[in-house]
DNA sequence: CCGCGTGAGTTTCCTTAGGGAACCGACACT
DNA sequence: AGTGTCGGTTCCCTAAGGAAACTCACGCGG
């Protein structure tokens, strides 16, 4: 299929997207980080092929994702952990999860999430790390920063919005 | 490829991944809702195979994410647009973003957020929506709801966490 | 000591989705 | 008539995904 690499391109959802846009890599972190972490666990639980389990994992582990740990000798057997940077890809299936709820949970949401803190089962909610209000596409707009800069992806979406979407 | 179907599954990241997690549609949705809705614009800007792009495009319409609507007659000229569902990932798209910004963002992030409501560039959180405090994958834990059922990609879940994760 | 079970991957073979690039029809502009 | 743009199709080829068998290292029961 040769994938496109989307790796030099600008755009940071480009960059997730190339490592996390396969039919896997979303569901594999769900259970690694939920407590399925052993490789016949999740060939199991994912009813995926070991090939491409062996494949995925172990570019996780390349992208410093997770990390592979002997948790035992005698037998050795091997688990994978999230690292801190796994960790952080937990917000993003939040948004995943509850996007899905939202849109196919026509019996309710299969799984629900509870706050530690606060002891409530809850909704993750995408708010302004300043005010503290929630984000839509409706109240956001897009500035190029300082990292900006031209290629595929991002090739002609200043003069693009500039001509299609009317300043208001 | 004959990407095996998730829509079945139980969980919700499955069913939303199932539409997502491809190279590509990630990155039509960031360029729809960022006002990038033609269909030549979008193969320009991506650098997507066009039949590819016909093919996203259509499922997106399919599974009522995007409507493609004529815009103009003479000449006929068609755009999409992203409808409440498909505005309504914006929310995975930003932490998708949020992540590539800081595991990948060297330079600093290629693209700035502005939430027009208060007038700041932000960083988008992944929030408590009953205490307003972030999620992260240690605050939280994962408990069957209503719409929890068994099947591949939850099948020995339960099971599995009760006897790895030590209850503490 | 032998066979069986388990974990963790490899290997092999086949199918099929994805990339590239050319092609097409409708219209407009000059 | 010739050139351009938009919005797609069609063709061929390659390589990624699926299924299932195979491997290797160990541990256990008899």
């Amino acid at each position: 299929m040769t994938r496109t690499p989307l790796t030099d391109v600008a755009c940071s959802i480009a960059r997730a997207t190339d490592l996390f846009a396969d039919a896997w890599t979303a569901l594999i972190m769900r259970d690694v980080l939920v407590g399925v972490n052993r490789f016949d666990d999740l060939a199991r639980d994912l009813g995926i092929s070991r090939k491409i389990l062996a494949a995925r994992l172990s570019r996780l582990v390349g992208e410093g994702v997770l990390t592979r740990e002997r948790y035992q000798e005698h037998p050795p057997r091997e688990h994978y952990l999230a690292t801190e940077k796994g960790k952080d890809l937990y917000p993003v299936l939040l948004a995943l999860m509850r996007w899905g709820d939202r849109w196919y949970g026509e019996s309710g949401p299969p799984v629900h999430i509870r706050h530690l803190e606060c002891g409530h089962d809850t909704e993750a909610v995408t708010t302004c790390g300043h005010c503290g209000d929630e984000l839509t596409a409706d109240n956001t707009t897009q500035l190029p920063g300082p990292g900006g800069r031209i290629g595929p992806g991002t090739q002609v979406l200043g003069p693009l919005i500039a001509s299609r979407r009317p300043p208001a």
